[in-house]
DNA sequence: TTGCATGCAAATTTTTTGCAGCCAG
DNA sequence: CTGGCTGCAAAAAATTTGCATGCAA
């Protein structure tokens, strides 16, 4: 509890119980959620969605979260990862996994020298879409 | 036009007038186009907002365009490409630039050889975020 | 002719916002 | 205390849909 209150801190927000509550849901489940999701996840009703949607956006912001496209009906937002890391997303069942090795710091280098316009590369998105296993019998 | 038509019944569509207009835009203006970008336009008021959002569903179906996450207040959608590619963002402008060589085979080689649940990757998204020289001074 | 496609407008869905009250710092 | 945060409910924004009509094949 107490390290959920300094990670906030220290990044200039509050730490109210609302938050504190989003950022243990996205810590437990370590997969992308849907607003929605997180809602029902939060059995005991400490957050109103226009929370969740605020404070999802100020983590966003702070660097705390991620908002992720996985082509569905909603926005997907998952914990920051110090490690990078993607998906894959089964398009049949939407079973997500994780995804480690888009080498960024490469693919950002070759972005730039190649672009006339560009001077920097902060942020990227990337998703891989298919089929697994269980689905494609 | 004869080559849209073409184009569209190959794919098994009704090539309408308001599906080679809707073409037409995508392919002359080869960048990502939101809707309200699209119905902009279309200066002689060919497609109705509702048609337009149906079309690109079934081109994006028909694998004739591709749906493209920006990170901004609305979808875009551009035409496939046969030489897949990405795009750089400008966060502060909004300026889009392509961007070539992310070795789509060897990354979804890469991820299946990892993945314990996968069996095939068809589709990928990868957009890359940061400033272009007009915004970083 | 026939069924897919469209227009129109309403409905739905997702997300945002205004404002009064609350609470962490 | 006080400014940032929240709840509530209404609004806005984005997208989808029903149904009658239209038109490509």
């Amino acid at each position: 509890m107490l390290d959920l209150s300094n990670l906030l801190r220290q990044k200039g927000l509050k730490a109210t119980a609302e938050r504190k509550a989003l950022l243990g849901i996205l810590q437990q489940t370590r997969r992308p959620l849907s607003i929605p999701a997180i809602l029902a996840q939060d059995r005991q009703g400490i957050m109103n969605q226009a929370t969740v949607y605020r404070s999802l956006d100020v983590f966003v912001q702070a660097g705390i979260a991620r908002r992720i496209d996985l082509k569905a009906d909603f926005a997907y937002y998952e914990l920051a990862d110090p490690q990078d890391h993607h998906h894959l997303v089964c398009r049949s069942c939407g079973r997500v996994e994780d995804f480690h090795g888009c080498d960024f710091p490469r693919l950002a280098r070759h972005a730039l020298a190649r672009s006339k316009n560009f001077r920097t590369i902060e942020d990227h998105s990337l998703e891989l879409f298919g089929l697994c296993k269980a689905c494609s019998n």
